[in-house]
DNA sequence: ACCTGAACACCGTTCAAGT
DNA sequence: ACCTGAACACCGTTCAAGT
């Protein structure tokens, strides 16, 4: 048995940690990554994990990170200068990938929900929308909040299911305190596909608005 | 010195534990909350709370629910069958105070996000929209989405600042891989506003949205 | 019924020791 | 440079013991 204090090839990488902590999280959820588990999970002891990311806490943001790094962004290359029909089309696009990514990956919401910070990816996204919606002729201090409501409406449904926000049990929705939850109880079992309405109802609502909105400060379209 | 093991008059009661853990959160945030320190704050050892609440995970869901106790639902009573305008307003009037008490709690934001579950107020929040709406003259499936979607979107802008999301530091945004972020270190600065600003974009675009689809639905406005 | 200290099985992180 | 075990100061929760 030999005492194995540095191998000739390392044992650990920083992508092999964020690979195998992202596969934990999706599979276990963000208690179970606990630096000894996650260790364990990559065949080593806990604190050599230290050695590649000075806290576990940066660990889940290479995590978070690598989920953004999956947001499609193609949408926004080739949008043109005041065509009004395209940012909408490209801004609808995005949301649902962006949702669908992070819908991949539950988990790790409550990490993205941070905001971008310094994650390169998560930056990435920040850019790309703001730049494309300047390009499409909204002044900037508006292309700024539609990057915010965007992100607010994308990480709100992504964050906790509505319909699975509520408990399959008729029991716990006395009619004397709740007159309308009759059929609270049947939200659960339909979760995703309420959850995908409400998304697209929703997406759509902002879409439409934002589209007046659009028209009243001078846009073409 | 007494060994005190139970006094005569209980030195904990449900509703003390949930306003100090509330407070403890507001100040020092959820990581803060431990059933040591808690119980610290109250003057007593971490096993007393045991015998007020069966795990620490339902005292943060006491401290949640009496944040949502905090909601104003009063614009939804007097909403009469089929005037258009009325359930617009209520919303926005409802959307705004929502924000506001989530705003004042941020810490707990969290654990609200999980959905109403079996708390009281979360329940009586979500019975409320449901029935103001279905009152209004939306059909009973669009009458969950709008609950679930305006969820979203408040819980999104309430879950983390967009603009506190982004460093204080011009140096973390370089111009060759993100060209359009080039003011974004100023977000964290100007915080509030731009969201503020960036809430009201998005719940007027949700709104003028949702009116014209129930001027589509049939509504009467 | 309601509080206590001790105990269990965990945490994140540091650090000296090994190669 | 990169891994190890030991150690520190914590966790949530259980439980027998006290009144």
């Amino acid at each position: 048995m030999c005492a194995m204090a540095r191998p000739r090839k390392p044992l650990l990488s920083t992508d092999r940690i964020v690979r195998v902590a992202r596969e934990l999280v999706d599979a276990e959820g963000l208690a179970a990554v606990s630096t000894r588990r996650l260790a364990a999970e990559l065949g080593v002891s806990g604190p050599s994990l230290y050695n590649h990311f000075r806290t576990k806490d940066e660990i889940l943001e290479a995590v978070a990170d690598s989920v953004s790094a999956q947001v499609d962004l193609s949408m926004f290359e080739d949008l043109g200068q005041g065509e009004g029909r395209d940012w909408r089309t490209a801004l609808h696009d995005w949301a649902v990938s962006y949702r669908t990514a992070l819908r991949d990956h539950p988990n790790i919401v409550p990490v993205l929900a941070r905001g971008p910070g310094r994650r390169p990816a998560g930056l990435r996204v920040a850019d790309a929308v703001y730049g494309a919606m300047v390009g499409a002729g909204w002044p900037p201090a508006q292309a700024t909040s539609i990057g915010a409501l965007m992100r607010y409406f994308v990480m709100g449904s992504a964050l906790g299911s509505f319909a699975g926000g509520f408990v399959d049990d008729a029991s716990a929705y006395d009619p004397a305190d709740y007159p309308h939850l009759g059929q609270a109880h049947l939200l659960a079992e339909q979760q995703e596909k309420v959850d995908e309405r409400a998304f697209e109802t929703g997406l759509r609502a902002l879409l439409d608005g934002l589209s007046e909105q659009f028209a009243r400060v001078g846009g073409t379209a």
